[in-house]
DNA sequence: AGAAAATATATGACTTGTCACGTATAATTT
DNA sequence: AAATTATACGTGACAAGTCATATATTTTCT
């Protein structure tokens, strides 16, 4: 084997700018970066988790449903919910009866508790989307979520799809 | 404990479409589709995990590096690459040797079998970014990346400073 | 009515990512 | 030179998310 190649300050520059308007990689980091955020806000509000909080805060705008309306609203895989809602039955932040026209479902319910719990985070939340709201304008979110909506169109589509594509440009 | 209340359709629809419009809730939703995407695409290539193509993509374009390199380009943990790493050796795409000049430095190096690994992930990788580029074109990659520049700002200021912010509007 | 298909939930196994903390080495200050 | 501080990496513990599969219940089809 040859000798170790040196590192080139220069090419690793050029690759992070590259790297820099990738979507593939800002994507996860955002995300991370927001989940960071989320947890530290949330560390001021009583200390829910992420999950515990939009659940909270569902459960609170729109009332009782089940797991399968909180995955949907929320946008995640129902099995999140599965495992997180029978601590927060624990905690006392939610009953879950089954349904009774339909005995596969849970229904979930927030329980005074719980809306102690979410009373107290939801200032905090809500400065924090203040904050975002001074930052970037209506009009600007309103061309993010356009932007979110295309890619998550373009993400589900089957790579199948994607991959037979004739890539014209 | 009063009776239960009753699922009401509307509200959830109503709560559906603000979430819809939250960044907060359509961030994690969008990382999480590319996510599963990236890994669709990389069963046609090889199946190498996320980490692995990115890391192998690095050391391709920049050529040797350190873990710590690859975490800033990446714009994820050190701690990540510290674990994907000696398994990426063992499968035989990398060799990893201490700095000669910084002892505390590990030096990633792309062998010829981890440039195969590339070579044969990168044209169906290569498909995907073009199939991106038929869905957006590079002026609205460009804003969508400002935004994620941006966003990324707001996500890193210190919660206190968001906290006490006279929240104007 | 009975069989087949669809749906709601639970659960094990896995990936990506964070943080905190420990250890070794390097750089800086006194 | 010695002591302090900073940096690079490794590792345990955790959170959020996916997928596949199993079970129970509904719905649909014959």
């Amino acid at each position: 084997m040859s000798e170790d190649a040196p590192i080139d300050a220069k090419r690793l520059q050029k690759r992070r700018a590259q790297e820099d308007s990738n979507i593939f990689v800002r994507l996860p980091a955002a995300y991370a970066a927001s989940r960071v955020q989320g947890r530290r806000f949330l560390q001021h509000g009583g200390d829910l988790s992420i999950v515990e909080w939009r659940t909270l805060w569902d459960l609170h705008e729109a009332g009782p449903m089940t797991i399968r309306d909180l995955a949907n609203i929320q946008r995640t895989d129902h099995s999140l919910l599965s495992r997180a809602l029978p601590q927060m039955r624990d905690k006392g932040y939610v009953t879950m009866t089954r349904g009774l026209e339909d005995a596969r479902q849970i229904i979930v319910t927030l329980t005074e508790k719980g809306a102690d719990a979410y009373a107290k985070a939801a200032p905090i939340m809500a400065r924090r989307r203040a904050a975002l709201r001074e930052e970037f304008t209506d009009a600007e979110i309103a061309v993010f979520i356009g932007f979110l909506d295309r890619l998550d169109d373009f993400l589900r589509r089957p790579v199948e799809d994607l991959l037979q594509m004739e890539t014209v440009k």
